[in-house]
Parts: structure tokens; C-alpha cells; sequence
RNA sequence: GCCGCUGUAGCUCAGUGGUAGAGCGCACCCUUGGUAAGGGUGAGGCCAUGGGUUCAAUCCCCAUCAGCGGCUCCA
């Protein structure tokens, strides 16, 4: 007699057990056509699945046309997707293709296989799968699920010769695999891999249409009532990965697609991957001549190009300037710094996997020498070095205070300097360099410091993954009492640069300790006062935010920034984060008002992360054609024929003379080409002139992307109203003023209002 | 770092076991023009680097480097 709970409240009641769909009927009709899949308990399922007790039921439904699908719906298409697939690369690859693991993702689903030796899956095979994955949704055959007691359904897998099935179907099973012999954690400990409930008793198959008859696989599902239901789907792309994520172990092939509710959708799916793709900062960087990678100088090094060198120093000096309201002091430091430093930083040994290795002195290297020291009894000695510092540093995190001394006296016979992999060490030192009441606090030291950092050769990627950048840096030493408004005044920063910049959409996550561990340093009650403030900070903020337990330093929580671009990508771009730990490592103190020292507390803060990163991200939230204000080349003067060259100097040279970056294009093209040309350059305003215009001492004005031919415009009025737009950072100023001219004025001769 | 793919002119890309082509860009000439490409001529390449196979390699094989797509990683 199960009682079932509609997500309305409404209770149903019947007196005998009942699947989800005939719930579904019992409501209606229509909600029966359209339904797909339940949610009970919580729980997704299939439509068929059969409930006997009282629970919670969601009918999830395809969606109406128009509307987009919710979540569940294209988790179950896209998981049924994948079956579809992997039956279609089957057919056309062959069968012997051993299948793994498919779930869906975020945008899609992806399913790994094995690829016997003599067999090859290529894009050249893509048309065929679509082909054959069109037909099989077309077929509309039942997702039809079965269960077979585990040993039975076990040894009919290993009879089939899957070793990767028989492996889920162990680790289901709650038994050690007896296929798998890696090290590493499995990913089938996920949930949406376990092909089996938790008791896992049995094993649960779904056929594609009759058991015995169609394709089989070994899954949990839940999936979609048929396979028409999946709406459209296709494959997309190849890559490589390993069995169980472990490279000792067997390559496979992950063969990814994707499945919306409906072509429609699909296909702008498909669109806007195109744009993103046009967006790629890489290849506008490259066209626009913003910055260069040489694979002489190395990789993950920029070079700022003029071009991109102006959009960057833009971007600094604007965030520089909020700086400043904020009462930061600029500082400078040095791009590397002794080794002993990141002794009592603790940056060496600790992380030696992601700096650069160190800068031994000349002095020292002669001494290695000459005692007959190879490179490999180097290698040795650092290794040594800083096996013995790192187990020394994590037995004395526990202790509340450790003497920098004591670890800098711990080893001296590697001496020699360390390219900076963060400014904190040095920004700690002028911080210690002289006293501090604690009437001075907080002491904000702000420094666009370059740092560098080993990332892995296969992570780097344009601006947004580098081995040397420049972060928008500072470290606020302060009072445990200051640290709210501190992280306030940081957010409020993001806050105005993001508006600035049109990112609306921005969203935060706090990273909390995990109340399991106790791999924290700094006491509860800190830990608690500053969580605190970081999550009240965060609400204050008025944007989305996550609390994220786990995720905090094991020196203090943090709050990272996500921002959408205006196609809706997310990145991540800096943290806040709060540290109880270095103050300890520096032996920094302030005095306080009880003329007692006192440990400072310190916030590092880098909000956009890195200048390289940011302006990457600009670039393609931008799609090249940057604000005004931000524009390597704000202004381009064009004239009509050789006859106008004076005059266009003339225009270009008021312009420069108001700071505005101009030039003149005086190419013998004729003038469609100068404007087809500044246009894919992206040059916000053009300035057409030609007799007309110099008679009346007015340009004729053509904006980008907004608007064509807009007319003529006295010079000195162009010059007032752009000037206006950048000092303002505005965009659409000079647009927008021209409406109101042309408004007001019967032509340009007359001044606008 | 691992796997796969790629590397030909400044850029985007064709192409061939007998040492190379297009378009754009660049230079020059004609054209002197009114809002997204006027016409012509020309310069420009050790075909990523190093080995090998071959009478002969840009092409086939191996290695290295770099880029791309993934995986793993990101204090």
C-alpha cells in the first residue's frame, strides 16, 4: 500500500505496488507522454522502476519545445546516449571493442573503450556512427533493465572476456578486483559508475531493446524509457585515457558525444562551441598581435607584445588605481630570492615539484666540483635536502610557533637562490623590516610580482596556463579583529573591477576546513572568527557563493573567484586567503596596545590571479574588441584619398594631443579596404575623412560592431566625448552623446548640446 | 609528466620518394576613391631539429623540441 509524496505535497495512495510511470498516468496523460524518468527519494531511476513503500516521487520529463531541459532529463538522455553509442561504434568498428566505462558529464558523456591491437577508432569513423546512432534512436527500442545475481551475472561476464566489465561489476559487488592491479583509487567508486545499488547483490544489465536479442551492457542506469527519447545525439570527439585514470595501466580510448532533448539544441550547442572556438585568446592574441610565445625563450613565457603590452598596463594601472583608495602602499621586490628565504617559507622543499629547480651559486658549484660531486650526487644532495627539511617543517607545523632559525640552521649545504614562486616570503620580510603598533595595522603591501612555476609541460595553455606570470598581489598584515573588513575591502575591489568590465556574473566559493582533519594549523576559535568573516564577506557580496569544507589552506580558509564571460564560461581567476601560518614562520609581530608583540594575521589576496590569466580571459569575455579605454588602438583616422592625408594627421594629431591612441591609416587602398581592415583589427572608432569633412573641420564617424555611416561630427567634439569615454572607462559614451548631437542639432556645424 | 594528433612563406593552409604551391599580409607600380577587400608586378621557405632507410627524403622510420586535444596536476 505504498503512499507516495509528489513534489507538490500532494499524496497518492495505492493499494497495490506500482511503477513510477503508472504514477505518472494516474495524474495525467499528458505528464505520462512526457515523462522520461523519476526521482524517488531523492533518487534518480528509471521510469519502469517499481515502488512498494511510501516514498517521495518526481516525475522528470523531456521537455516542452521552447524549454530547456532540467538536469535530470539530459542526465538520462546523455547516459542513454552513450549506450547508443557505444552499440554504434560496435557496429561499426567491430565487436571486438571492449567497453569500460561511460557517464555522462557535464556537457555531454564520454565512454572509454578498449581498442584491440589491429583495430583503430579515428574521426574518419564519425559520419558512420552518427549514422548509425540516428538509426538506433530512431528504432525507438526500450531501455529494458534486468537483474542477475551477482556470481551468475559475474561469470557471464568474465565467459565475454570483458576485463573492464568484470572489474565494475566486482567493484560493484564490494569485492577487490581481481582484473585491476593499480595502485590508484578507482574512479568506478563514483556514484554514477557503481553499476549496482550498495548492497550489490546482484547485477543490473539493460539491454537496448529484448534481452538476448539486442545490444547488452552491464549498468546501474538509470536511462531513458526508449531510445527516441534521447532526442539528438552525436559523437564528438577522440581522446586517450587510462583504465582506472592509472598511466601503468591499459590506454584506452575515451570517445566523447553529447545528447540534447532536440536538434534544435544540439545544434546550438554545436554554434556555440563554434564562437568559444573563435574566441580562443590564443588565436586572437595571434591575429591581433596582443603577445607572442617564442619556443626559443620557453614555454609558458610571454612576451607582451605593444599591442598587448597596452591592453595589460591598461588593465594594472586601472587596478592600481583602486589600490590606492584602498590604502595600499606599492612595494618592489626582486624575482628571486635565497634559498634560506624558502626554508622558513617553507616553499622549499614543500612544493620543489612545482618551482623551478634551485639557482645553485657559482661558489658552491666550484666546492661540488672540486670535492668530485656529479650531477647526479647533486641531484642526490637536494633531494636529500629537502626530504630531511620537509619531514622536519611537518613535524613542527603541529607547534603554534616555529623559529625561523632553527629551520634556516637546518641545512647548509645547499646554498644558492630560487626563482620566486610567490611574493609572500619577500612582502613578509619589509613587513618585518622595521616595528609596528598596532595603531599602523593594517599594513597592505601591493606588488605586481612576477613569480615562476613548473607547471607540468601538458597543463600549459596560452596566457591562461604559464610557467612565469605576473600577479595582482598584495598581502595585508593585520589584527585578528581586522581580518572581516579586510576581506570585505577585498571583495569590494572584485566587486568594482568586474563591473567595470561588464562580467556580471560572478560567483564565489569559500573554502572551509574540514572538521575531520587535523591538518590545520591555528586554533579552532581562530579558524571558526575567520570562516566567519569570510562567509559573511561572501554574503555580503550579493553574488552566488559556495561553502566548500575541505577545500581551505591548511593554513587558513580562502574565497575564490569564478566569473562567467559573456558566453557563459566559467573561470577561475584569484582567491582570498586568510594565513594564521606565516606570521609564525617570519617571527612577525606588532605592538599592541597592550605593549605586548603580537602575531599579525595575513591576507594574501591576489582577486584576478594573474595578469597573463586575466588578460586571457578579457580577450576572449571581449572576443578581441576590447572597451575603449582598454583598446591598444582607440582611434583610427581614415582618409578617403592621398588629398586628405594632411588633414587626417591634422584630426589624429588633436586626438593624440588628448591622449588618445590614434593612427592613420595612408595606405592607397581605397576606403572599403580601410574599413574592412580597421574593423578586423577591431579598432573602436574610425574616423573617415576626406574634402567634405575637412571643409567643415568634421569627421565622419563609424563605430565598431554598433553602428555604420554614422554621419559627420565636428573634430573638437570627437575629441571631448572619446576623451570622456576613456578617462570614465565608459563604453558607448561616444555613441551615445552622437545620438543626443544628432538629436539636438540639424548637422555639424552645429555644437551639440 | 602520460597518450594521441600536428609541425611546409609573417598568417591560414594545399602538395609530392626526384629539394615546393595558393590566398591573405608585405614591397613597388597603376588607380585618387565616401563607409566590410580596385587592378598589376615582385620579394619571401635548409618543408621544426637531429639521426636512419634509400641512388635520391619535405614526404618513409626513430629520437628530440614545440603546438593542439585529452588524462593527471594546480601551494
Amino acid at each position: 500500500m505504498p503512499t507516495i509524496t509528489l513534489p507538490n505535497g500532494d499524496k497518492k495512495s495505492f493499494d497495490k505496488p506500482v511503477s513510477a510511470r503508472d504514477v505518472a498516468a494516474s495524474i495525467g496523460a499528458g505528464l505520462a507522454k512526457a515523462a522520461i524518468g523519476a526521482k524517488i527519494d531523492g533518487e534518480l531511476r528509471d521510469l519502469s522502476t517499481m515502488i512498494d513503500k511510501d516514498v517521495s516521487l518526481a516525475i522528470i520529463t523531456a521537455p516542452k519545445p521552447g524549454q530547456a531541459a532540467s538536469p535530470d532529463a539530459l542526465y538520462l538522455m546523455r547516459h542513454s546516449a552513450a549506450h547508443v553509442m557505444a552499440e554504434a561504434i560496435q557496429d561499426v568498428v567491430g565487436k571486438e571493442v571492449l567497453l569500460a566505462y561511460g557517464p555522462p558529464t557535464d556537457t555531454g558523456f564520454f565512454y572509454d573503450m578498449y581498442v584491440p591491437e589491429g583495430k583503430k577508432i579515428s574521426s574518419d569513423h564519425f559520419d558512420a556512427i552518427n549514422n548509425r546512432m540516428a538509426e538506433i534512436i530512431k528504432e525507438d527500442r526500450a531501455f529494458t533493465r534486468y537483474e542477475q545475481p551477482g556470481n551468475e551475472g559475474l561469470s557471464r561476464l568474465k565467459s565475454e572476456g570483458n576485463k573492464y566489465k568484470v572489474d565494475n561489476a566486482e567493484r560493484a559487488m564490494g569485492m577487490p578486483s581481481s582484473v585491476y592491479k593499480g595502485g590508484k583509487p578507482a574512479f568506478a567508486e563514483s556514484s554514477t559508475s557503481s553499476v549496482a545499488n550498495s548492497a550489490a547483490s546482484s547485477l543490473s544489465f539493460y539491454a537496448t531493446g529484448t534481452p538476448g536479442k539486442n545490444w547488452e551492457d552491464l549498468c546501474r542506469g538509470p536511462h531513458v524509457p526508449s531510445t527516441s527519447r534521447i532526442g539528438a545525439a552525436r559523437v564528438m570527439s577522440l581522446a586517450s585515457a587510462y583504465w582506472h585514470g592509472d598511466e601503468n595501466s591499459d590506454r584506452l580510448i575515451r570517445v566523447y558525444g553529447t545528447a540534447f532533448a532536440t536538434q534544435a539544441e544540439l545544434d546550438e550547442y554545436l554554434r556555440q562551441r563554434e564562437e568559444a572556438a573563435k574566441r580562443d585568446h590564443r588565436v586572437i592574441g595571434k591575429n591581433l598581435r596582443l603577445f607572442h610565445i617564442d619556443e626559443t625563450v620557453g614555454q609558458g613565457l610571454i612576451l607582451w607584445t605593444p599591442k598587448g603590452s597596452i591592453v595589460r598596463k591598461e588593465l594594472q594601472t586601472f587596478i592600481a588605481a583602486e589600490l590606492k583608495k584602498q590604502g595600499y602602499t606599492e612595494v618592489f621586490t626582486p624575482h628571486i630570492g635565497s634559498l634560506d628565504l624558502y626554508k622558513t617559507s617553507g616553499h622549499f622543499p614543500y612544493y620543489k615539484d612545482s618551482q623551478f629547480p634551485p639557482i645553485i651559486e657559482r661558489q658552491t658549484l666550484d666546492k661540488l666540483c672540486t670535492e668530485g660531486c656529479s650531477c647526479a650526487d647533486m641531484m642526490r644532495r637536494v633531494e636529500g635536502v629537502s626530504q630531511r627539511l620537509a619531514d622536519g617543517i611537518n613535524e613542527r607545523t603541529r607547534a603554534t610557533t616555529i623559529a625561523a632559525d632553527r629551520i634556516m640552521a637546518d641545512d647548509k649545504l645547499i646554498e644558492g637562490f630560487m626563482l620566486k614562486p610567490m611574493n609572500c616570503p619577500h612582502h613578509a620580510k619589509i613587513f618585518g623590516s622595521s616595528p609596528h603598533s598596532y595603531r599602523d595595522m593594517p599594513v597592505r603591501l601591493a606588488e605586481f610580482g612576477t613569480v615562476y612555476r613548473w607547471e607540468q609541460s601538458g597543463e600549459l595553455n596560452g596566457l591562461t596556463r604559464v610557467r612565469g606570470f605576473t600577479q595582482d598581489d598584495a598581502h595585508l598584515f593585520c589584527t585578528e579583529e581586522q581580518i572581516p573588513a579586510e576581506v570585505q575591502g577585498c571583495l569590494s575591489l572584485v566587486k568594482t573591477i568586474f563591473a567595470t568590465l561588464g562580467m556580471k556574473e560572478y560567483r564565489v566559493r569559500v573554502g572551509l576546513r574540514d572538521p575531520d582533519s587535523s591538518k590545520y594549523t591555528g586554533s579552532a576559535e581562530s579558524w571558526d572568527k575567520a570562516e566567519a568573516a569570510c562567509i559573511a564577506a561572501a554574503q555580503s557580496l550579493g553574488v552566488s557563493f559556495s561553502k566548500e569544507p575541505g577545500e581551505a589552506a591548511f593554513y587558513g580558509p580562502k574565497i575564490d573567484f569564478v566569473v562567467k564571460d559573456v558566453i557563459g564560461r566559467e573561470w577561475q581567476l584569484g582567491t582570498v586567503q586568510v594565513d594564521y601560518q606565516m606570521g609564525n614562520r617570519f617571527d612577525l609581530s606588532y605592538i599592541g596596545p597592550d605593549n605586548k608583540p603580537h602575531r599579525p594575521v595575513v591576507i594574501h589576496r591576489a582577486p584576478f590571479g594573474s595578469m597573463e590569466r586575466f588578460c586571457g580571459v578579457l580577450i576572449e569575455h571581449f572576443a578581441g574588441a576590447f572597451p575603449t579605454w582598454l583598446s591598444p588602438e582607440q582611434v583610427r583616422v581614415l582618409p578617403i584619398s592621398e588629398k586628405s592625408f594632411d588633414y587626417a594627421d591634422k584630426v589624429a594629431a588633436a586626438l593624440r594631443a588628448a591622449d588618445v591612441r590614434v593612427s592613420v591609416d595612408s595606405g592607397n587602398d581605397r576606403i572599403q579596404a580601410k574599413v574592412k581592415v580597421a574593423a578586423d583589427d577591431k579598432v573602436p572608432y574610425m574616423l573617415i575623412v576626406g574634402p567634405n569633412d575637412e571643409a567643415t573641420s568634421a569627421v565622419s564617424l563609424r563605430i565598431r560592431g554598433r553602428a555604420n555611416n554614422l554621419g559627420v561630427w565636428p573634430t573638437g567634439e570627437f575629441v571631448r566625448a572619446i576623451s570622456e569615454e576613456i578617462g570614465s572607462r565608459k563604453t558607448d559614451y561616444v555613441l551615445n552623446q552622437f545620438i543626443v548631437y544628432k538629436k539636438t542639432s540639424g548637422g555639424a556645424k552645429e555644437m551639440p548640446l
